[in-house]
DNA sequence: ATAAAGTCCTGAAAGC
DNA sequence: TGCTTTCAGGACTTTA
């Protein structure tokens, strides 16, 4: 599920549920997603820390304390951040519940454990960030020509690595690359400055309209509304859709309308 | 049983 | 040729 738009969603409901609140309890119930830090650690140096101002790069979210390092979550292909009361019985893929002040809890939530929860110091978020692209969302042009420019893989490929750019995954990938009318095979560095052109226009409205919905919508005018249909049909020319394998991942679009 | 929206690792290809 | 960077595919994990 989470391609920037959910995790923005996350860092919305981190934002207006924990900002500002005092951590009072911490319950790991399955330690496996801790990256880098143990059950006993993360409770004890995170119990009583104040959360500040959460902030979103690409996929990540992160949540950093007053005085401490920083929570970092990253949600995998399943993952979810809910608030709730406290009083709910846990769900059985909750992985780690934070209790705070306000009354709130906080559920990690995520069926695969692909990735999971880290405990940061400022080094250490640094030392991620610069594994990471610009954010999708800021992106300018300029910054998506350059990222683009010495790619000599597909541009599906480039789109969806997150060193390139942050943010965008394979749904994102195949709607932009639809609403731009590109071949998704096109080498990343064959686009002219039209098409980036073109391609950065499609981005910058696809965001903005999937962070609005905290999800890619899957729309019938939308390429993600039709791509899981039994006979999927594009939503411009309803030709049939072509679908394969690009960079392990299953690419979706329309061989008619996208060259 | 197969496939799934995440990234990491590996062997191989491409570039200098 | 040889070294370095980049790429595509499989592995990882769990369940519908």
């Amino acid at each position: 599920m989470p391609e920037l738009p959910d995790v923005e969603g996350f860092r919305r409901r981190l934002d207006c549920c924990g900002r500002g609140c005092r951590v009072t309890g911490v319950e790991v119930l399955d330690s496996t997603i801790l990256r880098g830090v143990s059950a006993r650690r993360l409770t004890s140096e995170l119990t009583g820390q104040r959360l500040g101002v959460p902030w979103r790069h690409g996929k990540w979210l992160f949540a950093p304390t007053d005085g401490g390092p920083t929570l970092g979550w990253h949600f995998g292909m399943t993952g979810s951040l809910l608030c709730g009361t406290g009083r709910e019985e846990p769900h059985r893929h909750d992985r780690l519940l934070v209790g705070l002040d306000d009354g709130v809890r906080l559920h990690y939530r995520d069926q695969r454990k692909l990735k999971g929860v880290s405990w940061l110091r400022e080094r250490e978020v640094d030392r991620l960030l610069e594994g990471l692209g610009p954010d999708a969302s800021d992106m300018t042009r300029a910054e998506l020509t350059e990222a683009l420019s010495d790619r000599r893989g597909t541009v599906k490929g480039a789109l969806m690595n997150q060193s390139v750019l942050a943010g965008l995954g394979n749904l994102l990938s195949d709607e932009v690359l639809w609403r731009a009318r590109i071949d998704p095979r096109t080498p990343a560095r064959h686009l002219d400055a039209d098409a980036v052109r073109t391609l950065h226009g499609a981005m910058r409205r696809t965001l903005r309209t999937s962070v609005r919905a905290e999800r890619v919508p899957p729309r019938p005018s939308w390429l993600t509304g039709r791509r899981d249909g039994p006979d999927p049909t594009c939503p411009r020319c309803a030709r049939r859709l072509e679908a394969t394998r690009m960079s392990g991942r299953r690419t979706v679009w329309c061989p008619h309308c996208q060259r």
